[in-house]
DNA sequence: ATAATTCCTACTGAATTCGTAGAAAATAAT
DNA sequence: ATTATTTTCTACGAATTCAGTAGGAATTAT
């Protein structure tokens, strides 16, 4: 169980935003209330999406927020990087290998290495244009 | 950051086991020392994997543990499920989407049954022998 | 018997997750 | 100008997981 209620979350926010992307922006409370997610907790979801670059934030009454690309210019790799972290199943596949200093034995790696790689081809290779419900070929329940 | 000391320790164990197949049952002091681990922390590793099926143990003085099959026939999968779980991103993708009653708005199931498969095939299709150093193309440090 | 070893279970400190809570700052509407 | 709405920021808390520590019971070669 690796991703967090945090990045499932934020999909299902990017989702909503998506459904209304070109309207006026829309508030937390919206979105909670569609997505039957805890406001507070949603807005500090919301604030990392913002600082990470992928919403715009309207602030004052009416304000809300708005995706700051198209659905189809945002990934899922995005989204789940910037409340996940990056999706790596250990360090050394990140930092180059630094602290591998296991006297030659580094089984893993090269593993770990296949397993990251492959994790991102997927979430990269997937926008929300396609996470839209109705660009969904699969319908929740049906599949 | 997603597969704990536990997931990566139990595989050196099993390296270290594989490098020693055929001979006498090695002991946790044995691996723990080469390793570098904590044999009080491996001892409970060990333990998982032996529960698992993947190990034998031989009790009593110069006991201690050796494979259950042959290195070519155990996967990383085989380990890492043992003592990490089943790598799914999320609970959906396990249970066939039990508790997905999300009105219809279930973006996020496809691309993690994506994710789900693409680390399988890579953790189904790499066996023991292919982590031992001797038979390792990439040596540690070097890639 | 004794020493070596697996086996079992409980505990702990630190970190992470999933929120709650409250208040400050900005802004549209009145 | 005041008010209501909304973002923004920060701190706190309960529950869970992680990474070990600790101790002793059961088993067996010597």
């Amino acid at each position: 169980m690796m991703i967090s209620t945090k990045g499932r979350y934020a999909l299902r926010i990017m989702v909503d935003l998506a459904q209304h992307d070109g309207e006026e922006p829309v508030s937390v409370r919206a979105i909670a209330q569609r997505q039957d997610i805890s406001g507070k907790y949603m807005e500090q979801i919301i604030s990392v999406l913002t600082r990470a670059g992928l919403l715009r934030s309207v602030r004052g009454a009416q304000g809300g927020y708005h995706l700051a690309y198209a659905p189809g210019e945002i990934t899922v790799g995005m989204i789940l990087r910037a409340t996940e972290g990056d999706l790596a199943p250990a360090e050394c596949v990140l930092d180059g290998a630094q602290h591998c200093d296991r006297r030659g034995a580094c089984p893993s790696r090269a593993v770990f290495s296949k397993v990251y790689s492959a994790i991102n081809e997927v979430i990269d290779g997937v926008t929300l244009l396609e996470l839209m419900p109705e660009n969904s070929d699969s319908e929740c329940g049906t599949v």
